[in-house]
DNA sequence: GCAGGTGATGGGACAAAGTCCCATCGCCTA
DNA sequence: TAGGCGATGGGACTTTGTCCCATCACCTGC
């Protein structure tokens, strides 16, 4: 592997998945990561941040789509039916292709604690930015919040049932229903 | 400072808070904060598993006090009510004394990505607890965490007013008035 | 074809975080 | 008074993350 193959960027995040998955993130080093991609330990912090990060790529992507689909939803839609707009629009992300990449990426951010702080984090940016383009479309605070809540209760849960072993729907489908379901709970909350 | 203080947990969070006050978490090292509290490095690693966690103490009261308040909510409550019984019985962990360092706390904490992640981490782990709590009561999945996401929404935003300069309400008027705030914001949604 | 610029990489020195292990110390008890 | 026990000191070590400079491939203008 010479020097100055393309896709530096990616083929640290392969390298990196492919460790994390078989020997489990804390007990690969990062530059065994960088080896096995053929690079440099001091390469792969130029690419990332830091040992986390590598599994965060295309956050930016999410924002942009939750951005676009809030912005484009009706004219007339409600708080909730404009969060469900940015989540139809997230199905962009996450063609039938990616399902094992995501199941794997899940499988090993939930058994460590370090990732799951960052997912948490970068759910938390997502959700300012959900907040953001419902404040754009004149939705007011309080209620955007909340709307942004539940619209990233309802993101992990059907990403989780599409990578469910089997499960040939696409992505949106999933959001809607759990998004119905949210909002089905709502009246009961008293 | 002689080898055998007591309350050498104590000292270091104090040191540890000092210090983050002082000149920021990220140019505070651990073996600094050892020093200011009479102890060394290893010690502070035998009270606390890094660094950010000597800035988490007394998480697990806080769940205790959600379990029991939720636990004690009248027999006809609805799970909003609920949570609301949850977050008066958090006030025991705030009494006025305790303003300004939970002040000093909030700024170090929201000032550092490290610790806001750490502190999301620690949120989610307790919104598990109040839907746990919920459940215990009876109340169904879907709406049983709907209730604890908004709980976990009038929390922090409680405790903000808290400890705004000149405020002296009780946290618990605080926080029936932000989830009063986020109950009528739910039937906004649409 | 050659000189120089540019951007990505290699590599090593370094500080701080975190782990591990053993010696040491003060207290308590038989 | 000897010995046990729990907490601490302290140092060696690995890993993360930073910094800086040399190197390399490619591109451009001459």
């Amino acid at each position: 592997m010479s020097r100055w193959e393309p896709n530096a960027r990616e083929r640290l995040q392969q390298a990196a998945l492919d460790l994390f998955v078989e020997r489990g993130y804390e007990s690969t080093a990062v530059a065994e990561i960088a080896e096995r991609a053929g690079l440099a330990k001091s390469t792969f912090f130029r690419h990332f941040r830091d040992k986390r990060e590598v599994l965060f790529g295309g956050g930016e992507l999410l924002g942009e789509l939750f951005t676009t689909g809030v912005a484009q939803a009706p004219g007339d839609a409600t708080p909730l039916a404009m969060v469900g707009a940015a989540l139809e629009a997230v199905q962009a992300a996450f063609p039938a292709e990616r399902r094992d990449w995501v199941r794997q990426r899940t499988a090993v951010v939930q058994a460590n604690d370090e990732l799951r702080e960052r997912e948490l984090l970068k759910a938390a940016s997502l959700v300012e930015v959900l907040v953001r383009a419902l404040r754009e479309r004149g939705v007011a605070e309080p209620v955007a919040r909340l709307a942004a809540a539940l619209g990233y209760q309802a993101f992990p849960a059907a990403l989780a049932r599409w990578t469910e072993p089997g499960e040939r729907r696409e992505f949106a489908e999933l959001a809607r229903q759990e998004l119905a379901r949210l909002h089905a709970a709502v009246a009961k909350l008293g």
